[in-house]
DNA sequence: TCACCAAACTAACAAGTGTTAGTTTAGTGT
DNA sequence: ACACTAAACTAACACTTGTTAGTTTGGTGA
């Protein structure tokens, strides 16, 4: 819980920015003025719009990779390490909707750091079917189509940062399970 | 089937560079060049950059409308009809794959348009809820949140333009009915 | 051959872009 | 009183942006 650092508010400030008009369309006079301070001032803090987009993106890339490392590591039935996955996504979305946005949105304006990136969303993905194809070798997942049950769940997973605000009378408990319930079971009676 | 103007195809270039780098990211200058043209030759088809966005994301969102009002007209079930949406957003999506990524990812960008936008938009929202909630009624879906289940699907088939561009050998027909039946199944045995 | 026209071109514009250099301000510990 | 420092400032830079004006090119029908 250390303090906030004036480097630390503008990078939440961009963020906030990028998610509403993506990395391209804030200037740096737009997120100065957001900071109540003029443009060349932010430079006494950070060294390139580039570096903030970074700053939000790969820490929170980093997250989920760590996050998922646990879950792959656990003894789980497939099913349950599924759902340990829908939780990550709510309490990581919960946390930093707002950077949640620009990882989703404008992660290819990454430049030094777009290959790591890459790498990363890469190995998660594959972790990710991983889990499910084997669970359906032991068939605890229906016998469909991997791929597409993969694409289902994690672009939900990934648009959860869009919906998280506007639903803050629900707690990441509860989300999480109502999620999970309707991301396993379906929804139909 | 009229063919193709110069027009259009600078439309279709444009939608395929917002796809990669968003709006605000790609120049009049980029286009000119993915065109073999120079920036201002594009000015003897279009008037501005921000009409041809229009044109991209409003064709597309009216679309969706009109698919929409045949849905809610029809006599049909209500998982019948959600069906339906998903082979609404199938279609739409195989045929403009990327007018659909601007649509998700630019509509903030639009200036006159952006409330008609809106409007087609929440009014979509809401006739898809509203199929939800008729088939709670009716004991076809399971009560559990409204909401979460229209979030769910709503992202998974918005997210389509992402995933249909790698998946050739599925067709639409094939591809529509694997995901509803993960949709509204589940995907656990 | 001539007029026409779609569609390209060159040249330039005013405004906005990220960023740098050097300076001022106000507060803190000695 | 003094030096130090975090954090703001003004002014300017080189470049890029969308767009306009006027011109040239090459093909088509009369």
């Amino acid at each position: 819980m250390k303090q906030e650092t004036r480097k630390d508010e503008i990078i939440n400030t961009a963020a906030k920015l990028f998610k509403e008009k993506g990395y391209s369309a804030v200037t740096m006079r737009d997120l100065a003025t957001a900071m109540g301070i003029k443009a060349a001032s932010l430079y006494n803090h950070i060294n390139s719009k580039q570096e903030i987009l970074k700053a939000i993106i790969i820490s929170i890339a980093e997250e989920f990779t760590s996050g998922m490392n646990s879950i792959i590591q656990s003894e789980a039935s497939s099913i349950s390490k599924l759902e340990s996955i829908v939780a990550l996504h709510v309490n990581i979305t919960s946390n930093n909707t707002n950077g949640m946005a620009s990882l989703n949105n404008d992660w290819m304006h990454l430049e030094d750091q777009l290959d790591y990136y890459l790498q990363l969303r890469n190995e998660y993905e594959a972790n990710f079917l991983g889990i499910i194809n084997e669970g359906v070798t032991a068939s605890e997942i229906k016998n469909s189509n991997p791929e597409i049950i993969m694409f289902s769940m994690l672009t939900t997973l990934r648009s959860l940062y869009l919906w998280i605000p506007k639903k803050e009378d629900l707690n990441a408990k509860n989300l999480g399970q109502s999620l999970s319930e309707v991301l396993i079971s379906g929804i139909n009676n």
